[in-house]
DNA sequence: CACCAAAATGATATTGGTTATCAAGTACAC
DNA sequence: GTGTACTTGATAACCAATATCATTTTGGTG
């Protein structure tokens, strides 16, 4: 699935006219090699790890090509500080974050896709996009006791 | 219903032990004389029209005090600045966001907050809060001819 | 392979929204 | 009225993100 993904970027950067460079490749493996939503901080962190050279600036400006080529998608969380995510192609998923750890899990439900597409057309709205999260506590943070 | 917010504001003072200053009372009023969805910014430019003493400081604030209280809603648009919303006591509304124009229609949909609810159940969350935003096209944006 | 124009990079400066600081001002209990 | 803790407003600081720009690299061409 790697390997569709860098796939994917070529082709995307072919289009688009852009020259294949070394530090995308990297910004682009260690991007897929990890699971988590990784803020462009953290992700400059792992990269500059194995490529000391590579600025900020050129992760930032990787990731932004990323979510164009529909490869990464950038979410907003509340602290304001961009987090970018695996786009499966074609697939989306909403997120229960913990506001006690701050851990994420993700979900998708299509009666709701499908809710959200209805109210949609009844405002006259064509949806191209959605974001749904929900905020609250996870097992753990619950301490055990349900409730 | 202006009222109504003014005396839970000054509850919530009262609990909290603030005092009761003009800026705050400016500010409240301000806000709640409108319907839109306004930036900090915005809000201190219409404060500042009436009250050209009261500095942006203390409209951020306020504007975080209102939250509190829960006369007020934050939301993170996609730019990353935010903008307040009235809370309307024990309601909840999410949005429909036009990319085009900007515009925010506001809806709420009992069925999906169950599903909601039901999906965090499923994961062991007990939920505080939620953010459902549509991006798309609105009527006007999207031309007139359907599709 | 050498050359060149365009694109990309990386160090740095800059921006823009938000928060912290702190002296001066104000509310409120006494 | 007095005292003091809370507020305010001007400013500086902060931080993520973007712009700038000289330098380097890519990819085509001869």
């Amino acid at each position: 699935m790697i390997l569709e993904k860098k796939k994917a970027f070529n082709a995307y950067a072919a289009k688009q006219g852009l020259r294949s460079t070394r530090q995308r490749d990297v910004i682009l493996d260690v991007f897929l090699a990890t699971r988590q939503h990784l803020s462009v901080e953290e992700l400059y962190l792992k990269v500059k790890s194995s490529h000391p050279g590579i600025g900020f600036a050129t992760v930032y400006r990787t990731m932004k090509l990323l979510a164009e080529a529909g490869i990464a998608r950038e979410l907003t969380l509340k602290n304001g500080q961009a987090r970018y995510e695996h786009q499966l192609a074609g697939e989306h998923h909403d997120h229960l974050i913990c506001t006690g750890c701050g851990a994420i899990v993700e979900f998708e439900d299509e009666t709701i896709e499908k809710l959200q597409q209805e109210i949609a057309g009844r405002h006259g709205f064509s949806i191209t996009s959605h974001r749904m999260d929900l905020f609250g506590l996870c097992p753990i943070c619950r301490g055990g006791t349900a409730g």
